[in-house]
DNA sequence: ATTATCTATAGATCTATAGATAATGC
DNA sequence: ATTATCTATAGATCTATAGATAATGC
């Protein structure tokens, strides 16, 4: 382990991975933010985890918070630079068809979060993500998602299947990220990322005998006795008209 | 507001729905972890919220991970006590196509994830749920899961294209599941739960030019200068041999 | 007697800061 | 002088329990 700068602190044996003291607080914190969640994870665990005490995380950290904005950051800015190069024009991407683009933004993100040494991609399902401290990973995703709706909208072959067509974009993109419940479940296959690219292509070219699936299936929720609820409320507001 | 048994308690004012005091403090637990998550959300919040002082929490539950575990057992059950029915034979469901089938199930559970006075389905992503005192929980989304395994399984045409035809199903349950993220995002309109249970049907459908497609995604992303990470590693072990 | 509330508090955390100490470079 | 660690601790929580009190039914 070398460090920079001038001086040298005292030893401090530790078996993370990661060239700095810095690198392995991430490492230590992604592992357990990932498996215990992030308000249950208390510094002393982290600074357990890489073989410090719990003050020293200070040195390189000023608030735990800190700690989960780096990691969040580094889980969108991947796929996202691969979804912007792809949708920018005067590129490679121009030789291929939207349908070609869309899967290669999705097997690239999917793998992506099928990889990698802790599954990181859950740190968007923790309710802290949602803090406006951390606007810029929130923006991220946001923008690769809208890129992921307009590869959609482009890929969806003309006159097809009813609806509006930027929805296309908008499943994959949820098809994509439902990887992180499928690694948390335990239920990732070196195929995972590959089922999801191709069922993003599905999405868009279905054709036929739709409506009647649709009116046989309305028709049997009926039959068996249920009612489907009302409208969508509010995300969290009180509706239940 | 009416109470049970032979006595009666202080009187306390409340605006929370619930004929009991104990459905006013599930109600509030609903909105808090679904908001702040579990381990943000304090006793004593839940208590303000009902209009009670923290320590009367316990006169109802015996632990605050007891109130969890109800919270967490209303949200499958439902679900899944239609997609038993639907699935079970003798019944209305064998008049219908398969397809059908696996399109009420969807939609059935869609709507239901979608409408309900908080997004009480994204307590599957907080970590404490992963605990093994919600074994009963854990088992019944389980079950869930592979109810829509087989129906999908079953809604697939023969000699349709690759792959294990169980999967589909898998999707499908995913993208049902991937509405509760929606939802946290504010993104949920009326059609979202018809859109998913399309989006369903289209997975199991798609027949076209599907390999010209991916080699074509293949090949655009080794054009822009990208490589695929290595297969899946273990869901939170170390891996990246 | 029973039920539901209250006040008060024990005991266990947890985050972040203050200030000392060791190891290096200049 | 700089850097990275340490010990010690302030101050703020948070969960759950003990025991008092009010309102009813028997």
């Amino acid at each position: 382990m070398t460090l920079t700068g001038p001086g040298r602190p005292r030893v401090r044996q530790s078996t993370r991975p990661g060239a700095t003291a810095r690198e392995e607080i991430l490492d230590a914190a992604a592992e357990l933010f990932t498996t215990q969640g992030y308000a249950t994870t208390s510094t002393r665990a982290i600074a357990e985890a890489v073989g410090m005490r719990q003050s020293s995380l200070y040195h390189h950290f000023a608030t735990k918070d800190d700690i989960l904005e780096v990691l969040l950051a580094g889980t969108v800015t991947e796929g996202l630079a691969f979804a912007r190069a792809v949708s920018a024009g005067g590129s490679a991407a121009d030789d291929v068809s939207p349908a070609a683009r869309l899967y290669a933004v999705a097997l690239f993100d999917g793998s992506h979060l099928c990889s990698g040494r802790w599954n990181i991609g859950i740190l968007y399902h923790l309710p802290e993500a949602r803090d406006p401290r951390f606007t810029q990973f929130l923006a991220d995703r946001d923008e690769l998602r809208r890129l992921y709706r307009s590869l959609g909208a482009a890929a969806v072959p003309a006159g097809l299947w009813s609806g509006d067509t930027r929805q296309h974009g908008e499943l994959a993109f949820r098809l994509v990220e439902s990887l992180v419940s499928l690694r948390v479940d335990g239920q990732i296959t070196p195929s995972s990322a590959h089922q999801v690219a191709d069922a993003a292509l599905a999405l868009c070219g279905f054709g036929g005998e739709l409506p009647t699936v649709c009116d046989d299936g309305l028709a049997l929720i009926t039959a068996l006795g249920r009612v489907l609820p009302a409208g969508p409320s509010s995300p969290g507001g009180p509706a239940r008209a």
